[in-house]
DNA sequence: AATTATAGTTAGGTTACCCTAACTTTTTAT
DNA sequence: ATAAAAAGTTAGGGTAACCTAACTATAATT
């Protein structure tokens, strides 16, 4: 059985490393990311590495093993089903689920988290658009497009986002770009790569920064 | 904000006092109950005195004050509160619910709790029978009478259960005492104060202990 | 009332997870 | 090629929540 901090850590690698579609990860990057010192997690990597659910060897860098993967996709499943839950039935905003499932995700019982999918009606991506693992742990990572890729004249769907802070969040409901929304790409600033959009048939400027993390498909009404 | 373990010890002393009708509780006692050493109580006695949830001096035994009470209060809501939602929407049986409840009680978010309590249609009792408190932390204790109090020739309905391990609630579900299940008390044998029972149609004996542990209420059909 | 039993306390130890500070290795840039 | 920067490691500490063993105080029993 896993401790909440172990489940941590290994979710933390596979969102640094698989997610990203890079094959390993480093002690200092993982430290920024789980807001902890090298230190701490060097400590940490040992302990994984004892449950083989890390390779490591000193001085190199960290991957992931099958059995770690295993785990690490059970507590992201648990994640995104809790995100659901939160989003669809308990009425919280897209921006609010994260936090609480922060905590949900380390509840152990496969009962619960099964009963829960069923309730849910067995969905395929949360809230914010990520793909829900199944229950055999399989996981598509979809070649996922941001704004900022699209082509000046097309149109687009939102289809998710890459940032789910809770600032980012709110600042992306205020400018009426979340889940299924329509966008047309109007113009692209060269100066600074903003992008002008049209969303709702209010024309607006966004940052590159902003359109990097809005995911979008093409939309069939081109 | 408390960490699990206050709140466990905290939830333990309402279970050992107020649930009980007694004002205060030992350390062994509370041990006992927690599955700890004395030794690791008194430490954590220590910890909860100066956060003045607890009144406690040297050889002396423990009390709650009032803030204690509250915070405890709100603990034993989230339990019943979540026992009640996996009964009711995923379908677990009343002798797994709470398992699974003693973790989840401790998820600290206040919007989710008001949000289940609204999802689950405000409810007053849990899958036990026991009374959730409601988001004031008011909490009745109903004077609830046992099945072995009862008068011979009289019917009673199962307003709830004492015991809630998994084992007494599976022996109370083969017998089919469950709540709501109406129960005429047939004879008492005083030689070990077993009782003749007829629930549904068929005529059964069951210990005193058992009797002990069912609560009832007389049924308007006498 | 004295003795024994029970209840409660204290001291010192363990593990998990975090830290700082000092160090070593690897990488990058001149 | 070497120096500086970045990345990674080790040693030594801290706290929370547990433990055992030895102790003291209170309650119960003869």
């Amino acid at each position: 059985m896993l401790s909440i901090s172990e489940e941590n850590y290994l979710k933390a690698l596979i969102h640094l490393t698989m997610e990203k579609g890079i094959p390993d990860a480093g002690t200092n990057e993982l430290a920024t990311f789980l807001n902890v010192k090298p230190a701490t997690v060097n400590e940490m990597l040992k302990k994984l590495k004892e449950k083989k659910l890390i390779d490591h060897k000193k001085y190199g860098r960290i991957t992931v093993t099958a059995s770690g993967k295993k785990l690490a996709l059970e507590v992201i499943r648990k994640h995104r089903l809790w995100e659901t839950f939160l989003f669809e039935k308990l009425h919280f905003t897209w921006d609010e689920v994260h936090e609480v499932a922060e905590q949900l995700e380390h509840i152990k019982s496969k009962k619960l988290i099964d009963q829960l999918d069923r309730f849910l009606g067995f969905p395929s991506v949360d809230p914010h658009g990520e793909l829900i693992p199944n229950a055999k742990g399989e996981f598509k990572i979809k070649a996922k497009m941001t704004l900022n890729e699209g082509s000046i004249g097309h149109r687009y769907t939102v289809i998710g986002v890459k940032d789910d802070s809770s600032s980012f969040l709110q600042y992306v409901d205020k400018v009426g770009c979340t889940m299924g929304a329509k966008i047309k790409l109007i113009s692209h600033q060269s100066f600074d790569d903003a992008l002008e959009i049209e969303i709702k048939k209010l024309r607006l400027l966004v940052s590159s920064k902003f359109a990097e993390n809005i995911y979008v498909e093409a939309s069939a009404l081109n």
